[in-house]
RNA sequence: GUGGCGGUAGCUCAAUUGGUAGAGUCCCAGAUUGUGAUUCUGGCUGUUGUGGGUUCGAGUCCCAUCCGUCACCCCA
């Protein structure tokens, strides 16, 4: 294997056996959106570096350590692959003046890149699917964001393997009082941090309410809460959320420590998670973004969105057994012969005019080799094609898998037959 | 980026204190010269991830590296 080229590491193919699976989920989750009325965004999977830069935040892990950006030497522009699809999404929506009319709901699916470990449900090239609801300010786009994603686990059978986290972040003010708070009660306690939580001090204080380290835990529960700089706006917006999901009988729980990693999100941020995938839980998450359209540069609006990860989705669905069917062709074509083989493919087409899957035989081999294969396929029929056959224009239709007995007719009537 | 574990045929896995790399499956052919799933017979399949080192001899021990995996970090 040493010559042989490799694929990027954390960049994996989609092969034959797994891409059925990909095209149930993709299937579902358009007619899914089909239901909700978004329509489909595609934006270049390159932007220029400093849309990431602004859009998420430059000193979040992601700008700081996992984009993958480099200097095109043609013209020397810094681009970067894109790392998510809200800034890209936002940015059409800005460039185009999608907003011209009002709000508009959006959705995008497509590679996303980050230079991260790669680990079982975490790659360097990974997929998401992304909503984004754009000008809308109430409770009610973040209330049908949850409700949507709700119904999708249904759709997929996964809703007995998740569960709904939410939190408000309120506004830029509210966090940035917490902010100061924060780091003023950690560092009257600096002696009782650990090292991650030093380092974290001043780049990211929120996520110090994360650690795992029950030495802190004391300490972390005593620490300023978010929840109370919140303003009334803030709050009676998160109680609006709440009740939605109360409406509809959608189970969750609130979770104060629940932050995000990019900087753009305010007021409500929610994340699914599920105890099926190890430390990578999170299958599906968003939150409101109000400042965000204005500060790439559009005029102000409010706008909120979520995104989810497709490969950890389709890991929970191989594990709950919720592989579909391998797709099979409705016929087999065997042909033995010279005649046959010059035959064979006039058959095919006549019968992929009737709309009926043909696989037809190919690279010779022995007419016991090619039934093996015929039965392989999963065809429900072999259609047998000797030299017999093509001299007066007729097929021999056997059933593979259901019983009865096998017939020679003419190619003119074998649609019919096979449909019937 | 840090640490733990792992890598043998296309796939799933064996290989004793270091002593000639194996099985199942798959694939091919035949039993059955125009009939597939079962059965029987025969056959193909490897730079043991890669590169170095120790040794008379390395799948096995040592070093490096790549890839995977788990945890951390972070996130979808």
């Amino acid at each position: 294997m040493s010559n042989v080229l490799r694929a990027v590491r954390g960049m994996n193919d989609i092969l034959p056996a797994d891409s059925p699976l990909w095209r149930y989920f993709e299937r579902t989750v358009r007619g899914w959106l089909d239901l909700y009325g978004y329509s489909e965004v595609r934006t270049p999977i390159l932007e220029h570096t400093g849309l990431f830069k602004r859009a998420i935040g430059e000193v979040t892990d992601i700008v700081e350590k996992e984009m993958y950006t480099f200097v095109d030497e043609l013209n020397g522009e810094s681009l970067t692959l894109r790392p998510e699809g809200t800034a890209s999404c936002v940015r059409a929506a800005i460039e185009h003046n999608l907003l011209f009319e009002g709000g508009k709901r959006l959705w995008y699916a497509g590679p996303m890149f980050r230079h991260e470990r790669p680990q079982k449900g975490r790659y360097r090239q990974f997929h998401q699917v992304g909503i984004e609801a754009l000008g809308y300010a109430g409770p009610d786009l973040d209330i049908e964001h949850l409700l949507m994603t709700a119904r999708l686990w249904r759709l997929l059978g996964l809703a007995d393997h998740i569960r709904l986290e939410i939190n408000s972040l309120g506004g830029a003010d509210a966090r940035a009082r917490h902010r100061e708070k924060l780091i003023a009660y950690f560092q009257a306690h600096e002696a009782e941090l650990d090292e991650d939580a030093k380092r974290r001090l001043h780049t990211n204080p929120l996520r110090i309410l994360d650690t795992k380290n029950p030495a802190m835990q004391t300490l972390v529960e005593a620490a300023p809460q978010l929840m109370d700089e919140l303003d009334d706006s803030a709050r009676t917006h998160f109680a609006a959320v709440q009740q939605g999901l109360d409406d509809a009988g959608i189970p969750y729980r609130v979770n104060p420590r629940l932050v995000r990693g990019l900087d753009y999100y305010n007021l409500t941020v929610f994340e699914w998670v599920t105890d099926r995938l190890g430390s990578q839980g999170t299958v599906c998450a968003g939150g409101r973004y109000d400042g965000l359209v204005a500060q790439l540069g559009g005029k102000p609006a409010p706008a909120c969105g979520y995104a989810m990860g497709v490969e950890r989705l389709l890991v929970m669905m191989q594990e709950a057994g919720l592989t579909p069917a391998v797709p099979a062709p409705d016929v087999y074509l065997v042909n033995v012969g010279e005649a046959a083989k010059r035959f064979a493919p006039e058959v095919a087409e006549t019968l992929r005019d009737a709309g009926l899957k043909v696989l037809l035989h190919g690279g010779g081999g022995s007419f016991k080799s090619q039934m093996k294969k015929a039965d392989a396929s999963g065809a429900r029929h072999a259609i047998i094609v000797g030299d017999d056959e093509a001299a007066v224009g007729e097929v021999a239709i056997k059933p593979l898998r259901l019983a009865g007995e096998q017939q020679r007719v003419a190619l003119t009537r074998a649609a019919e037959l096979l449909k019937g």
